[in-house]
DNA sequence: CAAAATTTTTAGATTAATCTAAAAATATTT
DNA sequence: AAATATTTTTAGATTAATCTAAAAATTTTG
């Protein structure tokens, strides 16, 4: 049985793996959790004990199968719990991540599937991301940023790259929520500032917060 | 902010608080929480010093107001989780308390009272216990145990004295649920076995099963 | 490629929660 | 009320998770 930060530790290696092919530093999991570089080290030899990463001194970290299967049923309960707060406790999307931080460690694999099942299988969180099945599978899906869209292309609001709350807060002002389809109607030569339409509504998106919406492309 | 095993210890000097008047013994929390007295000594004193109990060597342990709304909000919590658990994932009665357990450690006011929201303000959980408000309050129900009551009376089961899981399960073999009414057809002289009525069927129950169903008189 | 800078690890300390063994206090029994 | 039994506390150790300071390894730079 895992304690909650060694799940925190499989957590951000593997949301650190992402961008990346190489071992994962000690400090980037450092400052990922906000420890510091020598309590990293202490838990890196000891998942590697455990077999749930590999981890050679000044090597950086990978997850094993075993680690990133263990990773990824942590993120699925993150996220369903994520799309419980929203559908079911109308909490605003921009207030879920420090709740759900919490209910992730529940250990129950009966509560996970039936919360699953509640939820209705759902596929995606609220900020989009996608959500793995019980068998630690997950469908990463190709997302392209608002900024790399042309004139007239369209697409679904699926997630942001940068999750600070003001950030979100800027989208909850404009409406502009998951699921939103938005089509660039016309690209300002000045200052490239983007006139889109978003639902029923147009309105105009600076360059700086384009780049910082992610969409689905059609 | 209190760690998961003070808010236990507040939990267990609550629940054993109730069927007497005295301070709270070592032994008896230990025994509680599976720990060992010297643990407990420890914890006492610094449940002391965060005036959340009153606490004089050797004479036991009892809450303070501050305390005893702590050890209140705890309980809210764990029995408005069970009530999630059994109604909305179709737990069953005897599965949910290991899984409450775990939540009712969750840190956030909102989601507990969004949750009370979300269940309909239930103010009993599935074994029939009283939900406190968020205030604190609760209303203690009084209960009969159906070992006392006489050929002709009859009931609502509302709850069991002793919580094992076998038990438990001896009840939800024979369907003997929350919220079941039960009445007194016949009482055997030679072994003092009840001969009762459950909703529709009629069945018969020991003296030792009997002395362990709580009914809320009618 | 050697010096400097950075990163990582080691060494050693701290805090919280636990335990066992032994001492001290309280309660029970004869 | 003295002896015995029980309960509770104290003392001291252990494990997990953390930290700071210093040493070691790696990387970058001139």
């Amino acid at each position: 049985m895992l304690s909650h930060t060694e799940e925190n530790h499989l957590k951000a290696i593997f949301h650190l793996s992402k961008d990346q092919n190489e071992g994962v530093s000690t400090n980037s999991i450092a400052q990922n959790l906000k420890k510091k570089a020598p309590s990293v080290t202490d838990m890196l030899k000891k998942l590697c004990d455990k077999n749930l990463i590999t981890y050679k001194k000044y090597q950086g970290a990978s997850l094993t199968d075993e680690g990133r299967k263990t990773a990824l049923n942590i993120i699925r309960k993150h996220r369903l719990w994520e799309v419980f707060l929203v559908e079911k406790l109308e909490f605003n999307w921009s207030e879920v991540h420090e709740v759900a931080e919490q209910l992730e460690h529940i250990k129950s694999k009966k509560l996970t599937n039936e919360l699953d099942r509640f939820l209705g299988y759902p596929t995606k969180d609220p900020h989009g991301d996608p959500i793995p099945n019980p068998a630690g599978f997950i469908k990463f899906t190709t997302k392209v940023l608002l900024s790399d869209l042309k004139k007239g292309e369209k697409g679904v609001f699926v997630g942001v790259k940068d999750s600070s709350s003001s950030f979100l807060k800027y989208l909850d002002k404009r409406e502009i929520a998951l699921g939103s389809q938005i089509e660039i109607l016309h690209i300002e030569d000045f200052d490239d500032s983007l006139h889109v339409s978003i639902g029923d509504t147009n309105l105009t998106i600076s360059m700086k917060s384009a780049n910082n919406i992610y969409l689905k492309k059609q």
